[in-house]
DNA sequence: GCAGATTCGTTGCATGTGTAATAGTTGGAT
DNA sequence: ATCCAACTATTACACATGCAACGAATCTGC
């Protein structure tokens, strides 16, 4: 037949990447959840704010991808939280500059270094592989599409 | 300072995973969406039996990995919509068999002939980088985890 | 100046999700 | 035979998500 074709489920790569993705993100997960009782979107924008430093919820948007309503959210829950500060822009008053406590700084601190560590032991594992080429196909791919 | 380690967000492996397994899956997503109003569990349901046959929930989610309650509802969407037939095992009444209807099949075939289309669309985009090796490093990040 | 379009950020709502509890069935130990 | 543990699949509930609508502030063209 025409479509006996060789594909196989396994092999493609949107699932592939889903797959590899979903168990990266549920590992990593218990350890932020675990010491702050964070989220993963919480976790993303503490990431950014301690980055980069002070940036707006539009900033951050920008940068990441994620949908102002999770940033919005997030932001609330860290505000709630005592990890960051809110500062209305006098200029542009629809604005708000959020930038990380000392609390939300020394978190930063704590899980970027058990990143690290995590990123580290992930390339360890994938040995002798070429894990530059893993990453920059990675890259190509999240930022190529439609 | 001794935590000035060099961390950068936009290259750490599950950050990366996430962009990327994201971009694909909702380009992909509007594939089946659009031309059999589909979600994504559906999608994988529906590959699972076109690629296995006769399978129970419990098959799929030993296979896949999915969670089974996304299995026990993409299966009631996709029995409504005519796409599979559920049929009790008379050995283990516990148990049902799922199989595609002629209908599911169909839009299985179709299906399988435009993911690998896609497939192939994003292997050639990454040109000359080497795409096994890509597909062995994600498999190995899928299985790997605790 | 002023009206309408645009932007920042939040919220209402419908839908998707995982955890835990459930009903029904089977298997195993005594 | 009977009781209890384990298994299959579904459902209830609380929570996360994205879309659309929104209020407030700003910008634009005139």
């Amino acid at each position: 037949m025409a479509d006996q074709d060789t594909f196989d489920l396994q092999s493609f790569l949107p699932y592939l990447l889903n797959q590899a993705a979903e168990a990266s993100s549920l590992d990593f997960q218990s350890v932020y959840k675990g010491r702050y009782g964070m989220l993963r979107n919480e976790w993303r924008v503490l990431f950014h704010l301690g980055m980069y430093g002070r940036l707006t919820a539009s900033d951050i948007r920008d940068r990441s991808g994620l949908h102002k309503t999770k940033i919005s959210r997030a932001v609330q829950r860290l505000a709630e939280r005592r990890f960051l500060t809110r500062v209305r822009d006098e200029q542009d008053r629809r604005a708000e500059h959020l930038e990380l406590t000392a609390q939300g700084q020394a978190a930063y601190r704590d899980l970027r270094k058990i990143a690290k560590d995590y990123d580290d032991a992930l390339a360890e594992m994938l040995g002798d592989e070429d894990v530059a080429a893993l990453r920059r196909m990675l890259l190509r791919l999240a930022q190529r599409v439609s």
